[in-house]
DNA sequence: AATGCGATTCTCT
DNA sequence: GAGAATCGCATTT
């Protein structure tokens, strides 16, 4: 079996916001050792490019560590937070514009054994089925995603890759205040986050 | 050269 | 629900 067509560069030229919604339902996929794995995406976050004071491109213009906030679209964004969690951010309409959408959350399915293996490595407790992959750093930490696929792209078919899934209505989702972005004085309560409902079957 | 903190997660209470 | 872990980087001196 072959996987789903890729997603190309001219889906992520568009706002972040509406990137962001579209890709609930696609599936992203790392390379592995052993092949693909991943699943498809259930959590995302916006960051745009005009007053948003969340947005790290904005917050100190380009530097060396947000350079690919500013990169053509499909680029990848990794960034290490809190000295021990990266990132995952696809960057989004055209270059030089800093938009990106940050992957939250995955729902494992492809590969479920080695995301299991590749977290419990950092646990000390057993891992809950459901926070295999339930949180930006760590589907990371799950998809062995770091800061060497920084400035590559989700549309080469390469590292890390995102795929054509199911698509989610507004009906089937959520949307709220982007997580730890309260310092935040305009954008802290924009309602950026989009999350797949806990009741949809998502396959 | 020194300082302060973050688009987080884990463990314990 | 609170506190620790831990470090690259932007900001300040």
């Amino acid at each position: 079996m072959s996987l789903p067509e890729q997603r190309t560069r001219s889906y992520y030229n568009r706002p972040a916001d509406q990137v962001a919604q579209d890709l609930l339902g696609d599936w992203l996929l790392a390379d592995d050792d052993a092949g693909w794995i991943g699943g498809p995406i259930i959590e995302t976050e916006a960051y745009l490019s005009t007053d948003d004071d969340a947005n790290h491109a904005l917050q100190s213009g380009k530097t060396d560590r947000n350079e690919a906030m500013f990169g053509p679209p499909g680029t990848i964004y990794v960034y290490l937070i809190y000295g021990m969690y990266h990132c995952l951010n696809v960057v989004c309409r055209e270059k030089e514009v800093p938009e990106a959408v940050l992957i939250r959350a995955i729902h494992p399915r492809k590969g479920v054994q080695r995301m299991i293996e590749r977290r419990q490595e950092e646990r000390s407790s057993d891992l809950p089925q459901d926070e295999i992959a339930s949180g930006p750093g760590k589907l990371c930490m799950a998809l062995n995603i770091d800061r060497s696929v920084d400035g590559g792209t989700v549309i080469g078919g390469d590292n890390v890759s995102v795929r054509k899934g199911v698509s989610i209505s507004e009906d089937h989702m959520s949307s709220s205040s982007r997580i730890g972005v309260d310092y935040a004085e305009t954008a802290g309560d924009w309602p950026l986050r989009y999350r797949v409902d806990d009741s949809y079957p998502i396959d």
